[in-house]
DNA sequence: GACTGGCACTCGTTACAGTCGAGTGCCAGG
DNA sequence: CCTGGCACTCGACTGTAACGAGTGCCAGTC
């Protein structure tokens, strides 16, 4: 498919005008707008072009052209450079996010922050379980028969697990239990536990062991399988921007959608390092998400990843800022994990 | 004014009627569906005195009639009983809370109970901190100058934070530190501890003094004073039932204040023992939440309050249904809450 | 005095026709 | 390969007319 230059530029004019006006855009309007130095039935002409090879699309026969989700698609690759961020934004991050006494604080700022930036739904994945380490486990008993069990890990995140014995143990035996699994777990990554919790408990001494043994099953169960990651959400009012032209008329199915955690991980918990994902409509795997679009990117100190965080909008979004504000975002909140 | 029986029956017909077809209703779809024994025309003249007392309106002049938040008000007070739930229902929340391992767990699964019920949106308080006792306070050093702060309260509920202290302390200190506190203020509500956080400042030998009285002002600033209300929210897509209809055209205003914490305590962190509130339309102080109603009551174990719930939804509500959903729920969480 | 049937009236909804204009595709000429 | 011109399409808007649900009022009845 031969897309010369022009063709691009035209391209890449109609998002820019669509993404501003949310009107579907004309040649006349094009060539007024932007130096293209052509004449509108040039544009004509290559917007059949354009039209054929499927990145713009009309709406009806007799109104302008509107980007496909290939058509933003060639935009995000080929014609957006990433927009620096204005000092005003960069003051708003620093100032938005320094004072955070707390990982819930920071998670909580980060995605009210983004939320705000840009204008759009923003999701932050807690610190993920698995890639984090422990720093410490204590066990305090609430009866003989039950102990809380919080585990601290390294990013801050801090989990509680009600822990039901299936006899009562004395106190000095939860002494005991403290002090063996923190020998063996402190520093280890909870994704490479399950062998180490299992040796704790072949290795236990008898009396300990019935007790040992229900630990490790939750430790296991919960933390590790049914992996407990944590979602925070804001900005949803954002959605109704746009009138209801957005979404196609009904944000029913992108509110069900954000209510369901899994589908949020899914959407911003696949990070790679240092990459921004964008997914546009119908890349979108989900399908109550087909109208919308999503970026995302890794975040963590330095430069490992410990979570996702992102926003999500209609396809009719200003890329380049919405990169560029997401990964600001992600590299404030990571050199803030750092700190810890 | 002289509101006869049968003039009260036509006011609940024409809310029954409206709560479930959504339209306007009329003097003749009235006689039709309801066995009120007069004919159109007097119902018509019935309709007049409703409509001048303010309890129904005409959004057009050749339009069926519409009950207002008057109206409503005095159908919820004086003109509905409470409807039992139905096997089904009762069943639904059993087998929705059963197995629930955690606060976490049984706050998230209540509140997702709540929105399918009702299919509403729903709102839950996490336990108040000011109105739990205090179980357990751990220390848990991350480094020589930080501490994390992790309270156990009775109902579960398990917060924390990082304490920076002013200067770096030994292990053995921290030990001291943490029988001080514990000794003090396990079983005590945190509502009540100000004066006993001061005395244990006070009280302390001169080398804790400094960590204690940091340790102390985070106690009070961040568990006391901002007092740290969590909320869990479900059921948002609810919200576009009803089509836009419901809320006169835009759903912004309502997801806004939805966004809003502090907003949603008020809504429903002010419960009375065994009340269940309503407010209706306009009687809601929060001017975004002047197109809905809300329906909320406290739970706790026995008869103790230690939080609230409730649902969100337009003021054309099914009234009876709700409440009577709202306050099941309520009792389950509270019998579920007794257990531990 | 309360209820009822009848009737004129209001007014939103729907359907239809006509106009307007933005935008297009195509073509002939530079 | 680009351009100006032109016919064409079709949605948006406007005005008109018919329709009908629903009302308010009034005279008559029990």
């Amino acid at each position: 498919m031969g897309l010369d230059d022009r063709k691009l530029a035209v391209l890449r004019a109609i998002v820019e005008d669509y993404v501003a006006t949310q009107e579907p855009v004309g040649s006349k309007a094009l060539v007024e707008r932007h130096q293209l130095g052509v004449s509108p039935a040039t544009v004509r002409n290559d917007m059949a072009v354009l039209e054929e090879e499927g990145y713009i699309r009309q709406p009806h026969t007799s109104a302008g052209r509107v980007p496909t989700d290939r058509g933003y698609r060639l935009f995000v690759d080929r014609l957006s450079r990433v927009k620096p961020l204005s000092p005003a934004e960069r003051r708003a991050i620093e100032r938005f996010l320094v004072g955070a006494v707390d990982l819930d604080d920071v998670v909580h700022r980060t995605v009210r922050l983004l939320a705000q930036l840009t204008r759009q739904v923003a999701v932050v994945q807690y610190p993920s379980l698995a890639r984090s380490t422990v720093r410490h486990l204590e066990l305090v008993p609430i009866s003989t028969t039950r102990l809380m069990l919080v585990m601290i890990a390294d990013t801050g995140r801090v989990e509680q697990r009600l822990v039901e014995l299936p006899r009562p143990i004395p106190a000095d035996d939860v002494i005991d239990l403290r002090r063996l699994v923190n020998e063996k777990l402190v520093g280890t990554r909870l994704s490479e536990t399950p062998p180490l919790v299992q040796a704790l408990v072949d290795e236990s001494v008898p009396h300990l062991r019935p007790a040992m043994a229900t630990l490790s099953t939750v430790l296991l169960e919960t933390l590790v399988e049914r992996h407990e990651e944590r979602i925070a959400l804001a900005g949803t009012a954002n959605l109704t921007r746009g009138g209801l032209l957005d979404f196609q008329g009904s944000l029913r199915p992108i509110l069900e959608a954000l209510e369901e955690e899994v589908v949020l991980l899914k959407l911003i918990g696949e990070a790679e390092p240092s990459t921004t994902r964008v997914l546009i409509g119908d890349e979108n795997e989900i399908d109550n998400l087909r109208a919308a679009s999503v970026v995302s990117t890794g975040y963590g100190p330095g430069s490992t990843i410990v979570g996702g965080l992102g926003v999500l909008g209609p396809t009719r979004m200003d890329y380049p800022g919405t990169i560029a504000t997401v990964r600001a975002v992600a590299r404030y909140v990571g050199e803030l994990l750092a700190q810890n």
